[in-house]
RNA sequence: GGCCCGGUCGUCUAGUGGUUAGGAUGCCGCCCUUUCAAGGCGGAGGUCGCGGGUUCAAGUCCCGUCCGGGCUACCA
């Protein structure tokens, strides 16, 4: 039988790095198998829904790439695939009408001011908290119609097995038993008739032929309520596969103070979806020999298997995302990083990130301007409108030393900016300009050569490098630093960044004889 | 409290009775070099949560224990 699995989110938020990787190893899986991979909207709780919510899995699951074979925006055979318009359609109530007629699910009248109380009860008793019957689960058909007849509203519970041990089967855990006795009866449709998630999603996954759930460990204790419900109709479980979470550096679950949730900001901050992918797919999983780089999604899907997933927890480490970030664009061209770029900016998401950008510096880090990230990336995609040679040129020197897309924006600002608005480090300055005796004569040198031609539009760094060392043999000085540092500033206003003669052979000679010339009035 | 799940270098992980416990990241050093990176090479970092057992042999099997997490809603 072929796979099909499903992403099955509910639309109350955003889409988190968590429920990415849920999606993720679905469609692996899916894609690994030759299967199918549906996505269902879960929306059943009417109180928290939020109508913006599909839009940000839509925009999401866009942009990272995965595609659904089923869905409510692709339709398929199991349509409508939103659990409301399911709900409208009777589909539960049809369900749910069966299950009472086997006598496996009761109606329960109590207030939610008398579970209250239960409850309260309960705790201050020290018995096992939850619905266990209450006065409803054996009640007479006659009081149930007298109850009914009053217009009492009234929940459907699930009529739980009592002194049976149930056995739910995890793909990753193997055996996990329960005692059927500690399980209370759970809601199966609410009082306003809408089906909670342990009826409608087992009732779908049926129905929609689901072969293995993927989901979230955080449902392996509601899980015997679903094995028993496949049980109650006499249909074929599916196989269950609860996914360890994902945590933050102190090991509770990722939240804001670790840094981004929400996978689009991600993007916004310049990681790749590739890169985003492959890193993810590796917090609880891994193909069992030494290999972490995927550069190539095929390789990464026919490497990918359900069975090594992984039952424990596992951090986020954003230094290694970095990295493999980073190594990503390294592997690349010029021409696709620039792509890349001008596809990041063309993202709304981007652009509202980094205006709204609030920082929580570290203690001893200067907070980033967000405005002013998301300007240098804007000027980049600019200038590479008006000459995108030049600035493919600038990106090629400072692949070697970026972690994301949006380091490009700083990184080549100095290549790109005018000449006379290029901003100079004053310890830079400091450091080479001041007291630095044969600085004016290097300068002098330097403008000579873009004057003479020596330095010509098409002049190769080789011979920027010659020109350099001749001058350098003929100097008297005993080394290259003094010579080289001082231009790197006059050209580039920093004491970092690529090769001398590489940078100095992309400016050319109207650049360096501008910014030489601007260098000489900050010598004192 | 009850019921479940988890526990190998800081982090992600390999490992299914016999390995000097391997790889990656991060950190440190060396090389390269005009700087910062990148890249190459190397180093530190693990009494496999702890305690018992089984066995000639245990990270691997069994029991106990501790710690962390989840659920305990008419939320998913």
């Amino acid at each position: 039988m072929s796979v099909r699995v499903r992403f099955a989110p509910s639309p109350t938020g955003l889409l988190h790095v968590g429920a990415l990787r849920t999606v993720l190893f679905d469609y692996l899986f899916a894609r690994n198998k030759g299967g199918q991979l549906i996505l269902r909207i879960e929306d059943t709780d009417r109180t928290r829904y939020n109508p913006e919510s599909e839009q940000e899995f839509v925009d999401t699951l866009r942009w990272v790439g995965i595609q659904f074979d089923e869905g409510p925006h692709v339709g398929g055979p199991h349509a409508p695939y939103r659990q409301s318009e399911r709900a409208a359609e009777g589909i539960y109530a049809k369900w749910i009408a069966e299950l009472e007629a086997k006598g496996h699910a009761y109606k329960a009248f109590e207030t939610s001011q008398e579970l209250e109380e239960m409850r309260e009860f309960q705790q201050i008793n020290k018995q096992p908290l939850g619905y266990f019957g209450g006065d409803w689960r054996d009640a007479s058909p006659e009081k149930v119609e007298a109850a009914i007849a009053e217009g009492k509203p009234y929940v459907i519970r699930q009529k739980m097995p009592r002194d049976k041990k149930i056995v739910v089967q995890d793909l990753i855990r193997g055996r996990i038993e329960f005692d059927s006795n500690t399980l209370p009866d759970p809601v199966l449709i609410k009082a306003d008739g809408m089906p909670t998630y342990h009826f409608a999603a087992m009732v779908d996954d049926h129905l929609m032929g689901i072969t293995h759930v993927l989901r979230g460990e955080e449902w392996i204790s509601t899980s015997p309520y679903h094995w028993t419900l496949f049980e109650m109709f006499g249909w074929q479980p599916p196989i269950f596969v609860h996914c360890p979470v994902i945590v933050g550096k102190d090991g509770k679950k990722l939240s804001k103070r670790h840094g981004a949730t929400r996978v689009l900001d991600y993007m916004a901050q310049g990681y790749m979806k590739g890169a985003l992918k492959n890193f993810i797919a590796l917090i609880g999983w891994a193909p069992g020999d030494d290999r972490e780089v995927y550069e190539d999604e095929q390789e990464l899907i026919q490497a990918f298997s359900i069975e090594r997933l992984q039952p424990s927890p596992g951090q986020f480490d954003m230094e290694k995302l970095r990295w493999l970030n980073g190594h990503r664009i390294r592997l690349m061209s010029p021409e696709e990083i620039l792509a890349e770029i001008e596809g990041l900016l063309a993202e709304a998401h981007t652009v509202q990130y980094w205006e709204n950008f609030v920082d929580e510096p570290m203690p001893n880090q200067k907070p980033i301007d967000g405005k002013e990230v998301l300007g240098k990336v804007q000027f980049l995609v600019k200038r590479a409108h008006e000459d995108r040679d030049y600035v493919l040129k600038a990106i090629k020197e400072e692949r070697e030393r970026v972690g994301s897309l949006v380091d490009f924006g700083d990184a080549c600002e100095f290549f790109i900016v005018a000449d006379d608005s290029l901003n100079y480090d004053p310890k830079a300055t400091a450091k080479w300009f001041t007291g630095q005796a044969h600085v004016p004569a290097l300068f002098d040198f330097l403008t000579a050569c873009c004057e003479n031609g020596t330095f010509g539009a098409d002049t190769p760094a080789e011979e920027y490098e010659n020109a350099i060392k001749d001058y350098f043999a003929s100097s008297g000085l005993d080394k290259l630093g003094p010579i080289v540092h001082p231009t790197r500033v006059a050209l580039t206003g920093k004491t970092v960044g690529p090769g001398l003669f590489e940078l100095m052979a992309v400016l050319g000679p109207e650049r360096i004889k501008n910014r030489v010339a601007r260098a000489r009035t900050m010598l004192s």
